[in-house]
Order: C-alpha cells, then structure tokens, then sequence
DNA sequence: TCAACCAATCGAAGAATTCAAATATATAAA
DNA sequence: TTTATATATTTGAATTCTTCGATTGGTTGA
C-alpha cells in the first residue's frame, strides 16, 4: 500500500527536473523517440550528465534504451506516464485505500 | 514556453517526496481539508519538518493555508492537480508547443 | 587489428534538499 | 497581562542531487 506511493515519488522525482522535461519533451515530438546526440543538444549539457539523466528516466520507468548499432535510441513510454496520473489520480481523489 | 516547464518542475518536485505525498492523500480523504496536527500525525515528523513541507506544497500551489482562530486549515487544491496533468499531457503527447 | 565514434561509468566539486533542535510569533484563555 | 497552545521560522548538520572532466566499454568501418 505504501508501495504505490514509493512509485509515485520515484516518477515525480524524475519529472522534477527542467532538463529531464525537456528531454521527454524532445522525445514526444519525436514520435516517442530519440537519440543521445539529439538529446543533448537540445539541454545543453555535457555528455555525461545527459546520460546520468537519461539513468533516472529509465530507473522511473518513464524511457527506454534500446540499441540501434553503435546508437542507442530512447523511447518514451506513455504507459508509465499514463499510470503515474491515474494513480496520482487515485490517491488524491480522496478514495481510501 | 519554458515557463510551463517550470511549473512542470516545481509541482512534481513537490509531489517527489513520500511524506508530502502522504500529507496529500490525507487532506483528500479527508473531503479536501487537514489541519496540521493531523498531518503530523499521519507522516510522523517533527512539527517543523512538517511546517517546511507545507510550505513547500503551498508555494507550488497544490494547497492552501487558511487560519480558523488558532489553528490552521490546509486545502487541497485539485485544480492545480488537474492543471499539471494536463500540462504533462500536453507536453508529452508530442504536439509542438 | 586499429582508429573513430557513441554512450556509460568513475570520481569529485558545488548546489540543493532534508530534518530536527531551538526560537519566534500569534491566538485564546485565565 | 500572563500563560498555554498551535504553527512558523531560523539555523546547522547530514544527505542527496547535479554537473563535469577523465576514462572505459562496445561497435563500426578501414
């Protein structure tokens, strides 16, 4: 029961912050996907911290790395972004449980 | 247009937290109100963690701070709830924005 | 095999967050 | 006014987060 909330604060951790937005962002308008380079370029930052970001999405379960030859691709899941409301949805709407 | 990215940020930072999320669900089983004794109670913390948390919640707008004679009365406001998901749908449904 | 490229990991610095003890403020009651 | 109660604020220490340079690990093509 209180692992429904750990869930719940794990994604909105990873949505907390203005950069990992904007990668998903990036992705969404990509068809759901994208690649390292491009998401880079569109935060601005060094590589190594474009990919600690990208760590956090996929731990939340908000992406997901997939291998592409020598790029990896990164897709959105639209699942977890669906679930995350419902859920948030579900507690706060004032249901007990 | 970054700007709604961060209000994105600032909501789900504050949702990123268990005792904040606790303290939510509470007010909402609750018809939408607490009081602050209540709510600490209910995370088990020190009164001033759980007056720092409150604020936190109230400055990114998902309650409200009302006085009723001596104590204090926190509303949930759905609104701002419903506001962030909408923004996050509308982020990441991949429109262009 | 070697060089080139893309992304992950390591290690460290600086910033932000979290929590609690002590203190302050405000209201109500005596 | 004094006392008691409820909540806010300040302060400081510990933890966690963010970022980056340097390095490493795979993969592709020569």
């Amino acid at each position: 029961m209180a692992e429904q909330l750990k869930q719940l604060e794990k994604i909105a951790k990873a949505l907390g912050d203005v950069n990992r937005l904007k990668m998903l962002r990036l992705m969404a308008q990509h068809g759901g996907t994208g690649a390292c380079s491009a998401v880079q370029e569109c935060v601005n930052l060094a590589q190594p911290s474009v990919s600690h970001h990208i760590k956090i999405l996929a731990e939340a379960g908000l992406i997901e790395a997939e291998k592409e030859g020598r790029n990896y691709k990164y897709t959105l899941k639209r699942e977890t972004l669906r679930m995350f409301m419902d859920e948030l949805q579900l507690q706060l709407s004032g249901e007990k449980g």
